[in-house]
DNA sequence: ATAGGGTTAG
């Protein structure tokens, strides 16, 4: 233990003063007597002193340090000197990485320009990742024009904060990519903070193919340009060129950082291979919450429940505390798998044992997990009963579990009420005009399509991805943009006749459920899922597994027309849809048809 | 003294 007692302090003079303070803030580390400290800083005459001053910004690292450091700015007797930029600049990064507080970094920015105190090389990085953490593309843009005006415009660390900033930017990522291509030479830190950027994005193809242009490069991608990468595939569902990446970290002996391994595990069951991801993740000598969340996560979306509260069960074992988000891969679990009774009581233990307060999301697992198990009744009580307002999801869980159990006026009553809540979200209205389909409502559900019109309200159209010999193809509902698009048509019509003798029957009100009425008898049997599976078994041998990413949940029709297509053929289908995944095998689903 | 990264309800 350290006491601290500044009248027992050696006052000194000088170099000796420099380092006794220098020596004593580093015993004073994590002490909360930052007043005191201060005291004594002013006293020795050392506020302006550059190493101090950092020095006391970065112990405890807290709200109050930053506060006492900016202080001695402006300490009556400051003086300005050759340091001055150096000062700045520590209170200018403290704030940068204070969450709450990027706004005032970019005031001293500010202040210390007015001042005429000449920025140097190291301050934009401060400054510019606190403007990526406002968001703020205007003021990035002036930052930018300063950073020309001072000459800093060939720095490269100065430049790669530049990307980041302007990636993280709504609206900055052309700017973004217009500098990285003017970069005079690129490091692998711009580039994946372009990759990065685009992935976070959620534009992932652009991600994927400016890694291949950073291959052709010759820029060895190290292991955070791995994570980006890896995010992308995951949000593509590109399986192949996630194992690619896999096998190109082991080949080339990228570092695996607790953070790559998550990326991997994510990828892995984000892509469908929950088991591969089960085996990386036993193999993880470190392994920190969130690889523990990752892979509940992904058994959740598997419908592989039980092993996911395994999972979470053996966490705590293993010494971690869980967290809010650990909760949510927990109950997630639960909902998927109907496990009802252990949805509630860990529902429960979250607060009663983890002092957790349960936020909208925790709400929504719950929610889902009731009414989706059928208990509609107290699924809504739950939702009258709880301490947050119910958002938009949660009405929408509500509508969708409602309609699945034929509670149809319920649903379209609430659906009625969120569109008066939110009139111009899309989503809103086809959950409304397919509760019409439902019940067979076509003249209403007719009107509904008409009010959207009206509106300029326009449906997102269902799309699927597939993954082949090293590209990536996208379907949409009725596309015949794909060159082969006549013998794909010719195969569905094929798959389509096969399954009537099988004695498939469609469901008529699924069917035409997201179709305008010229387009009814033509688009039966051309949802984007079974145009990527009539290319796939085009495509791959015969007995091969079928992968394929929905953008949107798959409808019932699909959803029984896999079913038969994966005996007829033979084949495994594994699709991810919106919410989870489907193993077709056999004529059944993983699934269960609880979905 | 400076830059880029992993999990989050339907």
């Amino acid at each position: 233990m350290v006491y601290f007692s500044p009248g027992k302090m050696l006052i000194s003079h000088g170099r000796a003063a420099e380092q006794n303070c220098l020596a004593f803030l580093e015993l004073c580390n994590n002490l909360p007597k930052l007043s005191q400290l201060h005291t004594y800083i002013l006293k020795l005459g050392l506020h302006s002193n550059p190493l101090v001053l950092t020095k006391f910004a970065s112990i405890s690292s807290g709200l109050n340090a930053i506060c006492y450091a900016s202080s001695f700015l402006f300490a009556p007797d400051a003086k300005l000197h050759l340091y001055d930029t150096f000062l700045f600049n520590t209170v200018i990064r403290a704030y940068a990485e204070t969450s709450d507080l990027k706004h005032s970094a970019i005031s001293y920015y500010k202040a210390m320009v007015k001042d005429c105190i000449l920025p140097n090389k190291f301050t934009y990085p401060f400054v510019l990742k606190a403007c990526a953490g406002l968001r703020k593309l205007n003021l990035g843009q002036s930052l930018h024009g300063s950073v020309l005006k001072y000459g800093f415009g060939d720095d490269t660390h100065v430049l790669n904060t530049m990307i980041h900033m302007y990636c993280s930017c709504p609206g900055g990522i052309e700017f973004a990519r217009i500098l990285f291509e003017e970069m005079p030479k690129c490091d692998s830190v711009s580039w994946s903070a372009m990759i990065g950027g685009y992935a976070k994005l959620g534009m992932s193809i652009e991600a994927v193919q400016l890694f291949r242009e950073m291959q052709i490069s010759g820029v060895r991608p190290d292991e955070i340009t791995m994570v980006s990468v890896l995010s992308a595939c995951t949000d593509l569902g590109a399986l192949d060129l996630g194992k690619w990446v896999s096998a190109y970290i082991e080949r080339e002996k990228v570092e695996k950082s607790v953070e790559l391994s998550n990326a991997l595990i994510d990828m892995f069951a984000k892509c469908g291979d929950v088991e591969e991801a089960l085996m990386l993740f036993r193999d993880m000598k470190d392994k920190n919450i969130v690889s523990w969340t990752s892979l509940i996560d992904g058994m959740a979306m598997h419908g592989r429940g039980t092993e996911g509260i395994s999972l979470f069960e053996e966490m705590k074992s293993s010494g971690i505390v869980p967290d809010d988000v650990s909760f949510i891969g927990l109950l997630t679990a639960c909902s998927h798998s109907r496990l009802v009774e252990e949805g509630r009581r860990h529902f429960d233990s979250m607060t009663k044992e983890y002092g957790i307060l349960p936020k909208i999301e925790h709400y929504g697992c719950m929610v889902d997990l009731l009414s989706r198990a059928g208990l509609i009744k107290e699924a809504l009580e739950f939702v009258h009963k709880m301490p947050i307002k119910p958002n938009p999801i949660i009405w929408r869980t509500l509508i969708t579990a409602c309609r699945a159990h034929g509670e149809l006026k319920l649903s379209e009553k609430i659906a009625r009420k969120i569109i008066k809540d939110e009139p111009m979200l899309e989503s809103n209205y086809v959950l409304l005009s397919n509760i019409y389909a439902k019940m067979l409502q076509w003249q209403k559900k007719t009107t509904i399509r008409e009010v959207m019109a009206k509106k300029g309200i326009r449906k997102i159209p269902g799309s699927t991805m597939i993954e082949l010999d090293n590209q990536i193809y996208e379907f949409v509902a009725g596309d015949k943009s794909h060159i082969q698009h006549s013998e794909i048509y010719r195969m569905v019509e094929e798959i389509g006749k096969k399954m009537k003798m099988a004695g498939y029957v469609a469901a008529t009100s699924e069917v035409l459920l997201d179709i305008d009425d010229e387009d009814k008898e033509d688009v039966l049997h051309w949802h984007s899922e079974k145009l990527a599976i009539a290319f796939a078994l085009l495509k791959t041998p015969p007995g091969t597994s079928i992968r394929i990413v929905k953008n949107l949940r798959v409808c019932g029709d699909c959803h029984s027309a896999i079913k038969f297509i994966s005996k007829i053929y033979n084949r495994e289908i594994v699709m991810r849809d919106r919410n989870r995944f489907h193993h077709f095998k056999n004529g059944q689903c993983s699934c269960t048809d609880f979905w």
